[in-house]
DNA sequence: TGGTCTATAGCAAACGTTTGCCAAAAATCG
DNA sequence: CGATTTTTGGCAAACGTTTGCTATAGACCA
């Protein structure tokens, strides 16, 4: 039956469709379409073959296919090197999201660092322009371009998320940051609080802009000028969250005129400034209300609980893959190039009325 | 000089080998010696063939020299999908120090999550089995098995990290959580502590057995009786740290006799521990002593701040890539199969002598 | 100067799939 | 029952590299 040298412990990744054709007595190309097309081969022999190749252990090599077909079934996903602000607190869920929703459509996910140096650039283009890579999801600002390669030009389908880069002609899948920010400040206003202070990320950011935008938007919207925010942070070179809230801190102290509420555009820069500020003898919430942005779970164990806006990043890793998807399906379809998801806003204890 | 069709906008993923060498004016097999062999072309050949490879941005096949070679240049990491208790917050991190250590030896990392579905193992040794990995290192503590093909007999180097795996015969990457938490352990002793509380991960765990065990030995040093100890937690279905820190204060609060020390084995169940605890109205470390395992940098921001254990994450990333780098080339030393990076102690606020 | 050796470059055969094309067999139809 | 269509399976040519082997051309030695 099968005229093998000696089929014994076939083990190892040994077992290729030769194999399986040899034993299942027909010609390879009829395993090949067997296991990928199934209703071009009849009942019977497929049975044959699916037998044969459970038998054997049988795996198809990806890369033999993936170089046949001129395409790999691999999704990069670039992180910024330096895990800006509040992004490090949501990678492993982000990934975990992305990562499962590509395995169902038949993808994997590949690691993509992109650090501030020629290297990391050089190595994602690598990526890109080597045909390893079918299509990226970003989560950086920038895209990586050297030696007049660019990832812009690689012909992969790119899809951001968390920054909208719709500008870059990129698919785009972000929260309301703007909108959120605008209500939660609009929130602190009916409270009563007219002083506020407002701790940003790296100055000029998509975040940066949109929240700030929405604290304004609301200041605004209340007849109140913009004098009444004050800024702290905005460094351009990238530090841990926790630094910022530590240096927001020391910058709080030095105001004449003491703010009331604090926005923070991440759960780790209001964690710290709070733990600062206690430290420093005035209590949350009332000397200062808090709110931030990321909806860390940390959060709810805070002393106080902080008030956060929480990024739906499951939800976005989602949707970003299923974009991707769509666009690796031919299906092109330029026209919404942003797509919004929903935050939430969860009140905890560290938002009050102001004091008097 | 150049005989080429056309060259003009020579973008796109579309420079072969083929045509950097009609443009060099060389044979095919010699570009290829060229870029992966420098020493065994002519100087000048050479030049000429890294010229034309930069002027047509040439980027090589992954796949086809993959498939030719044989060997992969992926490097998958399999992270259990629940993440479990600690290891969440550390995860980037982890991520981080070992892509970057990967990719300057020039490999890629993959993402594979390992929940307690079959797709997922077979997914996972799908990859292995289909060649499209080429080692893994493995953060969960079950090796995927599925229809007779295992992960342990794929033939791909592997090594453990966090737990140790060395009883599967796997190189094993850990940190000393025995003799940590025995010396934290001790040290609380001498502090006056005679009443502990054990929050326990996963029961049974690696990390379990080694984290209790060593505040057995602790006791047992100082001639204390095992009753000095009461668990909390090891529930076996996971479940989120933060959820395992809200239960142990349940817990707590039915304790006749009330420990006055506690021994978390993360951060996360430390913090939302201490949470529930001082609204009930204990203080710490006044009423309470905590320390925790992890080393998150959000312990600092605690209030109070918390003495944590800290995990060197990034070394043992390091040192794990290491292992499996030395494993690839082919320097098999089954001899030290379990490498120990010594964690830190950081003491903060949280420990202090029992009341009285 | 003839012979031997070494450096350099080319030819062509892999690697394990997929797939266009064709042949045989089976089914359908007039 | 012959002619046409449909199903089914096989052959062989790709896909873009790497690499063993071979051929050429200098270099070196006697």
């Amino acid at each position: 039956m099968n005229k093998n040298k000696d089929v014994v412990g076939e083990d190892q990744s040994g077992a290729l469709m030769a194999d399986v054709a040899r034993l299942a007595g027909v010609a390879i190309s009829t395993v090949s379409r067997a296991l990928a097309n199934p209703r071009r081969v009849n009942e019977k022999t497929r049975a044959k073959i699916n037998a044969a190749a459970k038998q054997l252990g049988y795996t198809p090599n990806a890369m033999a296919r993936g170089l046949r077909v001129g395409k790999s079934n691999i999704i990069m996903i670039i992180l910024p090197g330096s895990l800006y602000y509040g992004v490090s607190q949501i990678i492993p869920q982000v990934l975990q999201s992305i990562n499962k929703s590509l395995i169902q459509g038949g993808y994997n996910l590949m690691i993509a660092n992109l650090d501030r140096d020629e290297i990391s650039e050089r190595h994602i283009l690598d990526l890109a322009f080597g045909g390893s890579v079918r299509g990226a999801i970003i989560l950086s600002s920038k895209l990586p371009e050297v030696d007049g390669r660019s990832l812009a030009n690689s012909g992969l389908p790119i899809v951001s998320m968390l920054l909208d880069m719709s500008d870059a002609g990129l698919q785009s899948v972000v929260t309301n940051d703007r909108e959120a920010v605008r209500d939660v400040t609009a929130e602190l206003i009916r409270l009563g609080h007219r002083r506020f202070f407002y701790l940003a990320g790296p100055e000029g950011n998509y975040h940066d802009v949109e929240r700030y935008g929405g604290v304004l938007e609301a200041l605004e919207a209340a007849g109140l000028s913009k004098e009444a925010v004050r800024r702290s942070g905005g460094r351009l070179d990238y530090q841990h969250g926790f630094d910022i809230g530590v240096q927001a801190a020391d910058d709080f102290a030095g105001l004449a005129e003491k703010p009331t509420a604090v926005i923070a555009t991440s759960d780790d820069m209001a964690i710290s400034f709070v733990s600062r500020i206690q430290r420093a003898g005035l209590s949350i919430p009332d000397d200062l209300s808090v709110v931030s942005f990321d909806g860390s779970p940390v959060c709810e164990f805070s002393s106080p609980p902080l008030s956060t806006i929480e990024q739906p990043v499951e939800e976005m890793g989602r949707a970003a893959v299923e974009l991707l998807l769509d666009a690796l399906g031919q299906r092109q379809n330029p026209d919404c190039v942003r797509t919004v998801v929903r935050s939430k806003l969860i009140l905890r204890e560290s938002i009050a009325p102001p004091k008097i």
